[in-house]
This record gives C-alpha cells, sequence and structure tokens, in this order.
DNA sequence: ATGGCTATATGTTATAGA
C-alpha cells in the first residue's frame, strides 16, 4: 500500500497539479494539507472519478486537511483532541482496511512563526495536544501512520543553509526538542530510517530562486508506529512535482507499506 | 535579505505562509 503526503498550498490552484500528480504516482492513499478550502468547496469529483473515497476537515481560507483513499474510510475524527476552543482545521484522522486494519492521521502542524509570540506558543501547545493523541492511538498497538506538514526541521542536514533558520520557529531548539518527545514515544520517521544522507528536502520557497538553487527544507514526514514500520518497505521524495506548471512550494513524500 | 513569491478572501489591499 502506497500512502502519501502533500501539502498542496490550495486546491482551488493546485486541481491540474494535483491531479497530474496522483494519475502518475497512483498513491492508494493521499494525506493532504493546506487545501485552504471549506468541505462544500473541496472539488471531491475530481478524486471520486478516479476511484478515492474522499474526506475533508477544511475552514474559509487556511489550513485544512484531507484524506484520499482507494479503501473506504472508516471511523473518521475530525480535530485535534485537547482543546475544545481550537478552530483550525489541521488534523483528520481515519482507518483504512487493507490485509489489515491502518490508522491514518493527517496532519497540518503550526508554523510558529514569530517566536517568540502567541503564534509559537500555539505551536508548541499544539505539539503537547498531538504527543497525548499519539500516546493514546500507540496504545492500542496497531499499524499506524502520522503524516503530513510538521513545519520541523528535525536535523542540520534536512536544510541546505541550516544556519539560515537558527531564529526560525521550524528549527529552534525548542520545536526540535518537542518533535523529539513524540517520536520518543516509539515511532520511526520513514524517510531517515531508509536515507540517512543528506540533502534531501520537501519544501522550497517560492521566493528568491529558492527551487533553482536547490535551497531546501525537509519539513514533511511521516512517523510509523511498531506495528508500521515492521511493514516499511520503501521511503521517497517525489522532488520532480517542484518542477512542474504551476507547482505547490511542497513535493508529496510517499511509504510503500507490505499491508 | 531588509521577505524577492503565491494563495485566499477580508478583494485593487491584508493576511499568512516558512
Amino acid at each position: 500500500m502506497k500512502i502519501a503526503t502533500f501539502n498542496i498550498n490550495g486546491i482551488k490552484a493546485r486541481a491540474e497539479a494535483l491531479t497530474a500528480w496522483l494519475d502518475a504516482a497512483r498513491p492508494d492513499v493521499a494525506l493532504l494539507q493546506e487545501i485552504k478550502s471549506v468541505d462544500e468547496g473541496f472539488p471531491r469529483d475530481l478524486f471520486e472519478d478516479r476511484g478515492y473515497f474522499v474526506e475533508t476537515h477544511g475552514q474559509k481560507g487556511f489550513n485544512g486537511v484531507a484524506i484520499l483513499s482507494k479503501l473506504p474510510l472508516e471511523d473518521v475524527e475530525r480535530g485535534l483532541p485537547g482543546d475544545e476552543g481550537d478552530e483550525q482545521a489541521r488534523w483528520i484522522e481515519a482507518t483504512v482496511v487493507g490485509a489489515s486494519a491502518l490508522r491514518l492521521c493527517g496532519l497540518y502542524l503550526p508554523n510558529g512563526n514569530p517566536a517568540p509570540g502567541p503564534k509559537y506558543d500555539y505551536k508548541l501547545a499544539w505539539m503537547a495536544r498531538m504527543k497525548a493523541r499519539a500516546a493514546d492511538l500507540l496504545a492500542a498497538e496497531m499499524p499506524l501512520v502520522m503524516a503530513g506538514d510538521y513545519n520541523i526541521i528535525p536535523q542540520p542536514e534536512d536544510a541546505a543553509r541550516p544556519e539560515a533558520w537558527t531564529e526560525d520557529a521550524l528549527f529552534l531548539p525548542e520545536s526540535r526538542a518537542a518533535y523529539r518527545r513524540i517520536l520518543n514515544l516509539g515511532f520511526t520517521e520513514a524517510f531517515r530510517a531508509r536515507e540517512p544522507r543528506p540533502g534531501h528536502y520537501s519544501f522550497w520557497d517560492y521566493q528568491a530562486g529558492a527551487w533553482e538553487r536547490n535551497n531546501g527544507i525537509r519539513i514533511d514526514h511521516l512517523l510509523l508506529s511498531p506495528q508500521a514500520a515492521d511493514l516499511l518497505m520503501d521511503c521517497g521524495i517525489d522532488k520532480a512535482a517542484r518542477a512542474g506548471d504551476k507547482p505547490s512550494d511542497h513535493v508529496p513524500v510517499w511509504i510503500e507499506l507490505a499491508a
């Protein structure tokens, strides 16, 4: 089963590039972030026509996550628990049943800039809530994939110019420590489990020729529970998507599971 | 790099992104 995460940066602007990638990459599951659309505005037909079941958790203008799946999605949950007052659409869960049941979490972790400040406080609080939810899900001891735009550069080798990010919410020590606390619950980060070398990125800024200069960062991750890590066959980054017409500033990252 | 581009809605400007 091929499972991908892709921050599309707006479904209205990305319908063409997204469907072209789906037709070429043919993932069984695609976890999408930044749909920037309300649920009623999401063009479900584009994906249902291609054989996908569609679940969305959107809001007006910003944020928003979605799951596309060739297999039915069950027990869908929207929103990250732990703060009833949080209205930002950044978290969706569902179970997909293939050879065995697999729990999926699609997430768009807050950017957090500028730091310090209220947006950074929200990022850290959100990560604490995510850790609590992840611990609950791990207790089920079933295959679990938490994938999305983490807005975290885990290590210096995950940035072309790490020195440019030292004051940034994506790379501050406190951000990376919060990320490691989640990882250390027992997750395997799929890409690093298979590729130890530097120079692999999932985001290039639209500005300043970042793509042309390969000035990227790796911030889109798939975290696997032990039961899912046991099934990991392969992981990759679809870098070519950044070179297409009207691209997102992120590219898809995918795994192949023996499930 | 002092935000150089892109997307959306609040819409000929503001807000957010990373």
